[in-house]
DNA sequence: ATGTTGACTTGACACAGTGTAAATTGACAC
DNA sequence: GTGTCAATTTACACTGTGTCAAGTCAACAT
């Protein structure tokens, strides 16, 4: 059982997450860790290469826990092009508040750091093949915008959809999140669908 | 005369400039600039009060190079509010590749350090200022889409011209910069326009 | 009981990069 | 000459990451 990890490396897990979460954006220290873990400093070498690693393992963790996967399985059981769309905007947008906090650190740390950037392009990656899907599905049905081919479409909905979206508009502008998704439905409508 | 200024100052500013458009994001060392000016890394301390300021002395030094004023005051020439919306997109869309690299240093930059974060933000509040009077003029001429408030069309407006969209775009999606100009037209034409 | 193993701790240190401080040089003004 | 200003050199304090070596402690095997 990989549940029945309730051991050190958990711990150091939950709390970096806890950390990073009560503070956006503002890669925690090492030491600030392992003292919210109840662990030495050290430790954290025994189980994380790096401070780096330990944060690409956090956003996994949360993902593990979440279950991105069958979240946006959802949307894949949608029949019509739209329909997918759809589902697939109110998956993803209402998944990114809960991963947020964590997942800002790495695309801080991105700019700086090989390892962040690459498993930030790995999660971005994953990310893009669900708006692929959406979009594919869409040109099936014949909805497609006429201006937009289909890598086009997906580029636009990838960057619609992106967290920095995401966060300009909830945390710069003050949208609720319920505007948040509310008016990306429309603009995906209005924007994709001929 | 501000332009007899040729100084170690400006000299610093250059070497700056220069550094962080040769490497994006990745802020350069204080000693890397040093160099790259013929100074002393002390000497920056005497132009300067920290790197901080440094850098935000380097975008405020490339908006009066490249006139940031003029150029958006061109935009506030058009008649109606579709070209004024037009032009706006075209005139702050073509000047954000030239200040990309210094400005995504402060973006970066701006999660760890208050100066930068107030810098950065008085920086999108201009900009800001000239999306409200695009959709203002929108606004008069009635032509602004039913489903939006003035200050949410304003706020999409707003996240869709963003820095981080135009780099998701060209960057990570690989656009060109008129692919990137076309499809903005569209997309706010779409978007915003009834 | 004894030895072994693994997880963790303690304490020390190397390294990079920022920022501060003090003493010094060279040029120019009056 | 003296004062002043810009800049230099050298040295150092500080923070945070990552490494290393030695020691503790409990579990488990024999």
């Amino acid at each position: 059982m990989s549940s029945e990890e309730n051991s050190t490396r958990i711990r150091i897990l939950k709390a970096a997450w806890n950390l990073l979460d009560s503070n956006p954006g503002v890669a925690a220290r090492m030491s600030d860790i392992a003292k919210k873990a109840g662990v030495s400093r050290q430790a954290l070498y025994l189980h994380f290469p790096n401070r780096t690693e330990l944060f690409i393992a956090t956003t996994k963790y949360q993902d593990s826990q979440f279950g991105v996967d069958e979240m946006l399985a959802q949307s894949r059981a949608a029949k019509t092009g739209q329909e997918r769309l759809a589902a697939f905007v109110l998956a993803w947008g209402n998944y990114i508040p809960k991963i947020y906090a964590v997942a800002k650190t790495l695309m801080v740390m991105k700019e700086t750091d090989e390892d962040a950037d690459k498993a930030w392009s790995e999660r971005m990656g994953d990310m893009r093949e669900g708006c692929a899907a959406a979009i594919d599905a869409l040109d099936r049905d014949g909805d497609l915008a006429t201006a937009l081919s289909v890598a086009q479409a997906t580029d636009l909905l990838w960057t619609l959809l992106s967290i920095a979206t995401w966060e300009h508009l909830t945390q710069d502008c003050g949208w609720s999140q319920a505007t948040y998704i509310e008016h990306m439905q429309a603009v995906t409508r209005g924007t994709l669908i001929r």
